[in-house]
RNA sequence: GGGCGAAUGGCGGAACUGGUAGACGCGCACGACUCAAAAUCGUGUUUCGCAAGAAGUGAGAGUUCGAUUCUCUCUUCGCCCA
């Protein structure tokens, strides 16, 4: 055996990132004589390193990119960082730094990194949405926007941490209390921005149908997002009062009208203003405020309820007075603010009941169960039938049951039938000093004015103080402060949500470089809509929808852009796990400060006789200290090992565990690949002898099955094939002849690889001396089909045989070979043969009566 | 509570529109090389059984000549929403 070095990832791997950067061979320009492919990951936000789950999610994205470029498409892979954001602004606190310089940092590190994973990236394209050459164009949508109808200001809750003087985000909210001062959350009313995404909740929905090459997963939990329900405005006049005349609810469950035994108001619905100066009522409001804003802590706080004089009147029954209530889980921004209460078949409302001590009424009963049914423990809220509801009775709830009382309503003019959706506005402002400052400006009157276009960007200063309470941009006198038009005006200091720069970064990618406009039709037109999305889950809902929002929003009476989708195609990668540790006093253990002999009892490190508690494999976090360090994997094993691994365990779309073991393995496998690349380009050197058919048979088929896997995102099973391929060619390499075909067939399996393994393979078809490395191979379909087939022989369903033969045998021919088999005739003896099942090529079925 | 998805060896997983279950990898065992070890290579590895053979894809039913794949019921787990 021909002895060879070991492959040196670190000068193979440095020296082919020097060539592209230099050559510059992965900036991207319109090539209308070429099909456009325009691959996208999701950018990442600078935090400082990138970790595993960006290596995962951009190898995959590197993967497509290659392939799609080898296949021949004009490929569009560009890169940028979502910079603006709470992170900078809170480290630059603590560490006393300014957040841009922090960010620019991080951003100057993860470069670095990202360039050393071998990525095929445009960098010509990247962007930064924290520079104001981004935001400058961000402001003038806004403003579009803004001209559109599309953005208003409102007054609205938010959560108000009462120690920090500052505004949290809901996931800042943690049992009630802030992440940082642990103080008890309130709810605050504020003045803020929104974008009017309600107006296209319906298209949102609708659309959905036409995003094929979508996760259905995901198509479903946009759609439970925007929640589109069927309902019933419904007109309930008041009894005898000099406050109001009536009060109009919304309900998807008319049907249970007669169940009704109160009506529940949001505390901020108009009729509170006749309130406003009872005491009671505002310690009771005051008492509500202290919950979050979120759906769910205002499903899980205590029901509480203030009652009012009024007394509602049952529109289906005027005999029926019941009591109004102010409630803390109605919310105004739910339909109109104000639900009837039906305990018997609502939980919420049963337990407002029992609490206050109202009628529980049944007026449903299910299947099963007669007229006489009563609700008494828990509230009934399945299907079945109406009872004690009059001329209601008998229909079958829910479906003929709501539309048949929704009927009855219109037409005795009590109630309309209406829509209603859960989605609401999106509100963008956050009162922080690090994001797009908002280009709008009050005057003395608090009118809101746009800033002048040639005042734009509105830049934020750069000499600030963060150490204020409340944001810093209120407290910044000399910022705040300007004139418009001569008059003295005041600008806004609220900032944009982050997810306003991600609602259309990939607008930006295919006009990066246009100082004037944010994006230009022409670019739009060839590179829109991105083709492949790739990124987690996680954002599934909210940055997928503001995006399509967006989209819609820019297009509004827009005669150049005609774009609805900006993601053809979704994918959403798993995350990476590994395995949890804890010492005995339940401290958590980062796994290299672990130790294992046997892979099953782990030891400290720093005191190899103190055991350590294993606990499930979860996804990597710093606070659970299960993390593993991309740079050090890299510097120590080299990227395209590092690829391998990530694609080789796990589908794609599923969690991955990683394993130090299978990233050695997966070193070792490149390792050996280059030492059979040597001996076959050894063997090269040989005199020729014939062609051999079994290279071409297995190298065609293999490159059908990776095409298969390779469309399918099946990136796991690609690396099996290469595991296979590697076995198949190391056999053939030890015949030590060199097959006509031999070079050129081991070039194309060079160049399939090429997209997992660039910088190898790169020096290998170098080293080939190979001229077509941008193209990838095609199949000889000829190879594909096999003269010899194996049959499978069944004997009433049960595998008992295989038998090869030519495809060119009949049926019949067939069946009589079979027959003369030893195997099968002792069951043939045996029996009466009743049918015989006979799958071409596939196999053969003898149905056999004992 | 609702919706969606998943369940295959010791482990991660493979199996095209129903047609050889366990590809490939990890781990493990044995062997070769070596003074020895590492590395490397070879062989084996679903379970029971010496074997012939039988059973086997979370459990139970159904459709079918044939089910990991389709249908129904249940169990467990995960994710999202509440």
């Amino acid at each position: 055996m021909l002895q060879v070095d070991r492959y040196n990832f670190k000068i193979i791997e440095d020296k082919w990132q020097n060539i592209w950067e230099k050559s510059k061979l992965y900036s991207s320009q319109i090539d209308k004589n070429k099909k456009k492919f325009y691959c996208l990951e999701m950018f990442p936000y600078p935090s400082g390193k990138i970790h595993m789950g960006h290596v995962r999610n951009y190898t995959i994205g590197d993967v497509l990119s290659r392939y799609k470029s080898l296949m021949g498409f004009n490929v569009l892979h560009p890169m940028g960082w979502d910079s603006f954001g709470m992170p900078a602004e809170n480290a630059a606190k603590e560490n006393n730094l300014n957040p841009k310089k922090w960010t620019e940092d991080n951003i100057k590190v993860m470069k670095s990194q990202l360039l050393k994973l071998g990525l095929s990236l445009d960098w010509d394209r990247e962007i930064s949405t924290c520079s104001s050459t981004y935001y400058k164009h961000q402001q003038k949508i806004f403003l579009e926007l803004y001209d559109k109808g599309l953005v208003y200001r409102k007054e609205s809750y938010v959560n108000w941490d009462p120690v920090d003087k500052t505004v949290l985000a809901n996931e800042q909210v943690i049992d009630g209390k802030g992440w940082r001062s642990g103080a008890i959350v309130e709810r605050k009313k504020l003045n803020q921005w929104f974008f009017k995404i309600s107006k296209f909740s319906n298209e949102l929905l609708k659309d959905l149908d036409t995003l094929e090459e979508w996760p259905e997963k995901v198509k479903t939990m946009q759609k439970n997002w925007i929640g589109k329900s069927f309902g019933c405005e419904i007109d309930f006049k008041i009894d005898k009062s000099d406050k109001v005349s009536s009060i109009k609810c919304y309900t998807t469950r008319p049907d249970t009208l007669f169940g009704m035994s109160f009506l529940a108001l949001s505390i901020d619905h108009p009729v509170s203003n006749f309130y406003s100066k009872d005491k009671k009522f505002l310690d009771f409001k005051k008492e509500c405020s202290t919950s979050g804003t979120t759906e769910e802590s205002i499903a899980l706080a205590p029901k509480i309820g203030f009652k009012t004089d009024l007394q509602a009147i049952n529109p289906l029954n005027p005999k029926d007075k019941v009591p109004v209530y102010f409630a803390n889980f109605v919310l105004m921004d739910y339909g109109l603010g104000a639900v009837f209460g039906c305990p018997g078949h609502d939980q919420r409302d049963f337990d407002f009941a029992k609490k206050y001590d109202l009628k529980i009424k049944t007026v449903v009963r299910p299947k099963d169960k007669d007229d006489n049914f009563k609700v008494i423990n828990k509230p009934y809220s399945d299907g079945g039938f109406i009872i004690n509801s009059e001329f209601l009775n008998g229909f079958k709830v829910p479906d003929e049951s709501i539309d048949k009382t929704i009927d009855i309503l219109e037409k005795k003019n009590l109630g309309k039938k209406k829509t209603n959706f859960r989605l609401k506005d999106w509100g963008i402002s956050r009162q922080r000093y690090w994001g797009c400052p908002i280009p709008v400006a009050y005057d003395e009157n608090n009118k809101i004015l746009k800033i002048p276009e040639k005042d734009l960007p509105v830049t934020l200063p750069e000499n600030i103080n963060l150490n204020t309470n409340g944001n810093p941009l209120d407290e910044n006198e000399n910022w705040k402060n300007i004139t418009i038009n001569g008059m003295k005006c005041k600008r806004e200091t609220d900032t944009l949500d982050t997810f306003v720069d991600s609602s259309w970064y990939f607008l930006r990618f295919c006009s990066a470089n246009n100082k004037l406009k944010p994006f230009e039709k022409n670019d739009l037109d060839y590179w829109m809509p991105v083709d492949q999305y790739i990124g987690g889950v996680e954002h599934a809902i909210l940055h997928l929808l503001y995006s399509r929002f967006f989209m819609r929003a820019i297009n509004m009476n827009n005669n150049e852009i005609d774009l609805k989708e900006p993601f053809k195609g979704l994918f959403t990668q798993g995350m990476v796990c590994h395995e949890t540790y804890k010492d005995e006093k339940n401290n958590w253990l980062s796994p290299e400060e672990v130790l294992t002999k046997n892979g099953k009892d782990f030891f400290e490190k720093k005191n190899p006789s103190k055991k350590v508690k294993v606990g499930p494999s979860e996804s990597m976090s710093k606070s659970k200290k299960n993390t593993i360090d991309p740079q050090s994997i890299i510097d120590k094993y080299g990227a395209d090992s590092v690829r391998f691994f990530i694609l080789s365990d796990s589908p794609p779309e599923r969690d991955v565990q990683w394993s130090e073991e299978g990233m050695l393995s997966s070193y070792k496998f490149v390792q050996k690949l280059w030492v059979l690349t040597e001996n076959i380009f050894d063997i090269s050197n040989k005199d020729l002898v014939e062609n051999s058919e079994e290279i071409e048979v297995f190298t065609n088929q293999a490159l059908n099955r990776i095409n298969y896997a390779l469309e399918k995102f099946r990136y796991n099973v690609i690396i099996a094939i290469f595991h296979e391929i590697y076995s198949f060619f190391r056999k053939i390499s030890e015949q030590n002849k060199n097959f006509k075909n031999l070079k050129r067939n081991f070039e194309k399996i060079l160049i399939i690889m090429s997209p997992v393994l660039p910088h190898f393979t790169n020096e290998c078809l170098t080293k080939f001396d190979y001229k077509d490395i941008y193209k990838w191979p095609t199949i000889n379909q000829k190879y594909l089909i096999e003269e010899e087939n194996l049959i499978v022989i069944q004997v009433n369903g049960k595998k008992r045989s295989f038998i090869t033969i030519n495809k060119k045998l009949e049926e019949k021919e067939l069946i009589d070979q079979i027959k003369d088999k030893q195997l099968i005739s002792k069951y043939l003896d045996n029996g009466e043969l009743i049918k015989t099942i006979y799958i071409k090529n596939r196999l053969i079925n003898f149905i056999i009566k004992q």
